[in-house]
DNA sequence: GTCTATATGAAGATAGAC
DNA sequence: GTCTATCTTCATATAGAC
């Protein structure tokens, strides 16, 4: 595959990742993405050689975007307090997103969960991201031996409050979840 | 439909429920469904007359089966503190399932949510009957008007862990936000 | 009233043309 | 190296046989 080629299968990357968030990946369909793309359907085998390894690729691209992330987090936010609050703004800035499709991580692995948990073990790699960045927060809190299960509670009370937020279509649930876990946080 | 058929119905239903909980909606096919039921695929226009109806078939089931335990709740249980505790058993005693498959309603609820905000408000209303029932054992707790929130932030809860369990299939880290709410539940 | 054979369409995948 | 026409399979759904 060329340089052109590349980029092309960059842009599909891309654009999957989104179809799938906002439809599923069982329901994300060739037909679907090449649209989306502006490419035949046909054409998908071209850049990737099944399904499979297109959703492969996604999640690969997800976990760069994520690691780059948590990267700029450690760097620009000094404190570890104020990391973890960073990580409790996500919900929010991706509110209206959050109400109609979920959390892109926790949907994907539900999905998954009920049809290949191959893939299902694959996608994790994003929440152990998370887990292992908000670990080392409450570590440099000096929460010790307790900032494994902290770190999965924060990870917990996130992913509740966007299928609850989500079921219910209802923003001031999520605001005020993420606002109680603010409160919580400064408690520790 | 006669008597006979109505069985035959309640029964397709009741497997459907099953498939659907394990599969996804979308995933679990007539063809799965009729093996599991024993009965020919195209069978399945008699008794329900799109796979829409069926869903909603399931859904209604789903519904009566949660009033009746509630209710059973209600009258067996006579604190308002006991009925939240066992609330949170649930997802103790149905634990192998929930690391492998999910929340029934949580799993359900998200994938509609990708494909279809009717259906999806439909399944809404096992949560809600949680809802109500949850807010009422914190309005006789005294809890005025925090038992909203409160009967959320438990949905909330127990959604996420859900989540989070089945996703890192770790039954751990479902028992410890068991007894990490139960606690809470002391604290109120 | 109950069930079966078949239609129709869309999905993922491939072989081979350009 | 890139793209297109086509294949196979399997999904939901229907018409009509028993």
């Amino acid at each position: 595959m060329g340089k052109k080629g590349a980029e092309v299968r960059q842009q599909i990357v891309e654009i999957a990742d989104e179809v799938i968030y906002q439809r599923g990946f069982h329901q994300a369909s060739f037909a679907e993405l090449a649209e989306a793309v502006g490419l035949p359907k046909g054409n998908f085998y071209y850049y990737f050689k099944s399904k499979d390894e297109l959703l492969a690729a996604v999640i690969d691209h997800r976990l760069a975007g994520i690691k780059v992330m948590l990267q700029d987090w450690q760097q620009e936010i000094p404190a570890p307090q104020d990391r973890l609050r960073r990580f409790l703004r996500i919900p929010l800035n991706e509110a209206t997103r959050v109400l109609q499709y979920g959390c892109p991580m926790g949907t994907l692995s539900m999905e998954l969960g009920k049809t290949d948990p191959v893939q299902q073990a694959y996608a994790r790699q994003m929440f152990e991201l998370f887990k292992a960045f908000l670990q080392r927060q409450f570590e440099a809190l000096g929460k010790g031996k307790e900032a494994e299960p902290l770190a999965m509670h924060l990870l917990v009370w996130s992913q509740g409050m966007a299928v609850m937020s989500s079921a219910f279509k209802d923003q001031h649930c999520l605001q005020h979840e993420i606002d109680q876990a603010n409160t919580w946080l400064e408690s520790l």
